[in-house]
DNA sequence: TGCAATTCAATTGCGCACAATAGACTTACG
DNA sequence: CGTAAGTCTATTGTGCGCAATTGAATTGCA
């Protein structure tokens, strides 16, 4: 069972307690928060299908576009070899994609949707409705929020400047 | 194992399911970008104290109140005890804190700084004010999303069970 | 043509995140 | 009392997430 983790309502977690100036710590906090629980939601609907979320994820960027270098997954996703090869392994080895390289430039691994990965999608349609009921959100809403957290992100990006 | 599943009555959204499907995906997926965002901009700032990230929201609930039991912290942070044991060793292995079994009850660990940990507070000042400035919101921007995310996480952790 | 710089994927090492489990302890009940 | 049930920390195993490195292949340049 989660322990303890959530179920409390009424409780200073939200606002590390005491905290004076950091709204910005706040935010940052509730944030993290957000993606773990996103993450604890996904995962109950997922495991009938054998994925894990960020497995998901792939997935669902090779349902939009097969064929997909394992670099390109990576600029979309933002993850880099080090997370998406042993990942792209894993799914491999379940079954659901195939791996071979590029006979034009054998750096380049392509990646592939077999016949059981394709199947998959149908499959997955149940996941973002119940997710979509879960989040309780307004269209108008999840469309706001989403605006802000990317422009968020850009600007994060943008400002470690390198 | 013992209580399966706890399934749950739908809950009163008023989402119309199969058309949000898309955006709340791309909702998920910008927090999930965002929430990793904030932790890459964290990490240079936070390398000078010899912290992680995680290990400075832990470093954070500490100053805020000293002395917190492992389960308070956990909690509060939303992590369990597989999380935390081995980031509170790596703390004490780095000088910042000390545990110690409570002589009352011995389950219990009780987690102090010591005074090198209380003498970081003045260093990450510097911390806040950056990330604030990375932020590039203003302090009603932040307020709102923050109150979004909040409300958004409590509603994903009440769908899963209640 | 020959060599250096660049581009990719894969590997390695470390630190979370979480489920499942174990082990020590306290409290409650019969 | 003494056992059963609950509480709490720690351990184990799997899977990300990312930096740094390696190694193979391509491209650029002289």
């Amino acid at each position: 069972m989660k322990t303890g983790v959530s179920r409390r309502k009424n409780s200073p977690a939200n606002t590390i307690p005491g905290m004076a100036a950091g709204l910005d710590a706040m935010l940052c906090f509730a944030i993290y928060g957000a993606a773990h629980a996103f993450t604890r939601a996904y995962k109950p609907l997922l495991e009938p299908l054998g994925l894990t979320y960020p497995q998901y994820l792939v997935m669902m960027a090779l349902w939009s576009e097969d064929g997909q270098k394992v670099k390109t997954l990576g600029d979309r996703l933002g993850l880099d070899s080090g997370t998406l090869s042993p990942l792209l392994k894993r799914l491999e080895q379940s079954g659901l994609v195939a791996r071979k390289r590029d006979p034009e430039d054998e750096r380049q691994v392509k990646i592939t949707l077999t016949p059981q990965g394709l199947a998959l999608k149908e499959k997955s349609d149940g996941v973002m409705t119940a997710i979509g009921k879960a989040t309780g959100c307004s269209l108008d809403e999840v469309s706001a929020l989403r605006e802000a957290l990317v422009g968020l992100k850009d600007r994060l990006e943008g400002a470690g400047d390198k």
